[in-house]
DNA sequence: CACCATCTTAAGGAGTTGCTAAGACAGCCG
DNA sequence: CGGCTGTCTTAGCAACTCCTTAAGATGGTG
């Protein structure tokens, strides 16, 4: 679970950005100032900083520049103005990527992924989140809707796999390869057992499946049902 | 030894007090503007940071509020201003003391020492902490809840270890190489028996546990109950 | 409606884990 | 030198979890 700092006087953006990255996983840490800004740099040792070049108490760049003299953590900067040459000289004070505002909330997301990913902390922390599913791949630890799934091996191996694979149709020969690891192990029965069972443990069934969607003579894949 | 850093814009005073707190004993690191002390600071962490609040770049007290922002560390204040209302005003902004210029390298000393002693009580290197845990790394000492723990050579690597990758599930295979050192040493169970022996120093058992969980047939982890 | 794919449940067997006990080994001290 | 202590390793068994198989139930398709 990566956590982030936003460094944003506008107190709507900031509550904004919280919210929607607090639903995606994130832990969001929020400063209103330049000098809150570098305590919680400090302090909390966020993952990644987002950074607002325009608050009222000191100079974007000025803080940048501050930022860099005592961490490396990655930073991207926020800006209204988006004149190139304004943009040229924030990275060369040593922002990451930069966002020119009004921006999206998908755009900020995917420039954190790849600001954290650039940072190689990406996968070990990042869960894969599918609707209500949170799954850390390293801890092995799965929730639902916030609640802990008490997850066989294979089931898990199996969730992952299907999540790897969102919105995408999986054969059971398939699965059978890629989760068993065998050539030609057992029947292909077995993968319905454990579809059957993780599907009880997501609560649902068949008929009325919120995650697992059977498509008929073909497999079954894993949806976001948002 | 403790160190001292100065910030001072003024290379004669710089220079001379570096001279004269060499000769004392003190390491001395010096910087000329705000921007080069705030990263020596964080680089260096000194004992004492030695601050000229005339500097060009930032206003004085600004830069003690981002000092005070990220550190602890005793910050003296060196001020050409002699007015009452001046001095109170950065005492408040977090200086533990204060020199009136010009001073006399006695004075200087006699403030250096004090601030010391006050500050004299954190010289141990941080402890690896996971829930009521603490590891010294260094002194090879680890305490529960305030209590020391006796563990053997293998139960202690095996406990740091674990607490280097907290929240991680690590496979006994993972665990052989790492803690034992050989390409293929021994049995696997053998790391069974060393969990369980930590297990039980740790006031747990499987069934029970607090730390330290399995994960079924892929290995174990160790967790913050917290 | 008939057929086939899919789903669910139950039960035995295979594999994993937890723990105890006993032997091997090195360091220490008298 | 010999016993003592602490540590590590191995073996073995009981308890447990998980996987697979089989068989019947359910649901979709032409």
């Amino acid at each position: 679970m990566p956590s982030v700092l936003i460094i944003e006087d506008d107190q709507r953006i900031r509550e904004l950005v919280t919210r929607v990255l607090s639903e995606k996983g994130y832990e969001v840490g929020g400063a209103a100032t330049a000098l809150d800004g570098l305590q919680r740099i400090v302090q909390d040792s966020p993952d990644v900083v987002i950074l607002d070049m325009g608050l009222p108490d000191l100079d974007g760049r000025e803080l940048l520049k501050m930022i860099r003299a005592i961490t490396d953590v990655p930073v991207v900067v926020a800006t209204a103005r988006g004149e190139d040459a304004e943009v040229i000289r924030t990275l060369d004070s040593g922002a990451d990527d930069y966002l020119i505002k009004p921006f999206s909330v998908e755009q900020l997301e995917a420039r954190l992924r790849a600001v954290l990913r650039r940072s190689a902390a990406d996968s070990s922390i990042m869960p894969i989140v599918v609707g209500g599913i949170q799954i850390h791949v390293e801890a092995r630890v799965a929730t639902l809707d916030g609640g802990a799934l008490q997850l066989s091996p294979k089931e898990f191996d199996l969730l992952v796999f299907l999540a790897n694979r969102v919105g995408v149709v999986v054969s059971r020969r398939q699965i059978m390869a890629e989760v068993w690891r065998q050539p030609y192990g057992g029947s292909e029965k077995t993968v319905d057992v454990h579809i059957s069972w993780l599907r009880k443990k997501l609560g649902e069934t068949a008929a009325q499946s919120r995650y697992i969607e059977t498509v008929h003579g073909v497999g079954i894949k894993l949806v976001d049902p948002t």
